[in-house]
DNA sequence: CCCTGATTCGC
DNA sequence: GCGAATCAGG
């Protein structure tokens, strides 16, 4: 597998958006965590919270610490170099889920009222399911097939998407549904819609498959079992909307 | 053990 | 430039 321009875009795009090395990998296919690590830091894409803290770091850390004994009453504002991403996915881990009523920290221009309605057409993008109906039945997922199918089920295992807007309302007409990188944390799918940098570029944004990036909807076309070659057809379902049209 | 990203170094 | 091997922390 060589660097396409279409997959270091995908590579740039995912590593901004905080997925691990190994997902990128993952999503890519035919790359190892370390070659996606490698070309990131090659391409400059750099620093992301590194689980291994440098002995520089380290000491300057613990200097810090022991020379701010009291003042401690003010977050400190990014010992480090902060990185400049703006998107790391939001590290609240007993953060409400992203469509709670309520945004802890009310942005300011967004002061989102709540209005009455059930639902607009809006935007055409994904036609979500207009059935909510819960599925009773637990499934796992597994390799290949995905979602395993409980014995003798003849249905479509999958339970249709559940409506994306669980929040009541917004004010932005265009923006407000739409889940951003700051949106982004561990429990909801960072499929990504449209490409970055453009206007409507946001995330899935729905419940994830434990132990995923993505809903199981997503998921289902993340992940899905190599056919042989010559059995292939056509592109594979890649995030982002496919490869950028330049 | 598993995971993570960083770094090195032969190719 | 590439990525496996290695390192080192969580």
């Amino acid at each position: 597998m060589s660097w396409t321009d279409e997959r270091i875009d995908t590579l740039k795009t995912m590593w901004e958006a905080g997925q691990t090395a190994s997902q990128i990998a993952e999503a890519l296919g035919g790359v190892s965590r370390n070659a996606v690590i490698g070309k990131a830091h090659r391409l400059g894409l750099q620093s992301r919270p590194s689980p291994v803290v440098s002995k520089e770091e380290a000491r300057a850390a613990a200097e810090k610490a022991a020379a701010t004994p009291t003042a401690a009453a003010a977050p400190p504002a990014e010992p480090v170099a902060a990185p400049p991403a703006a998107a790391r996915p939001a590290p609240a881990p007993s953060a409400p889920p992203p469509f709670s009523t309520a945004p802890a920290a009310p942005r300011e221009a967004e002061a989102r009222a709540p209005v009455p309605a059930a639902e607009e057409p809006d935007t055409a993008d994904e036609p979500a399911a207009p059935t909510p109906a819960p599925q009773p039945i637990l499934r796992s997922v597994g390799p290949g097939g995905f979602v395993r199918q409980a014995p003798g089920e003849q249905q479509p295992p999958i339970a249709p998407a559940p409506p994306r807007r669980l929040v009541p309302a917004r004010t932005a007409p265009e923006y407000a549904d739409k889940t951003s990188l700051l949106d982004l944390n561990d429990k909801i799918c960072k499929w990504p819609l449209g490409h970055p940098g453009e206007p409507d570029f946001h995330f899935c944004g729905e419940k994830v498959n434990p132990g995923f990036p993505y809903c199981v909807a997503h998921c289902g076309h993340a992940y899905q079992a190599q056919l042989p070659r010559r059995d292939r057809r056509g592109a594979p379902p890649l995030p982002f909307g496919g490869p950028r049209a330049r």
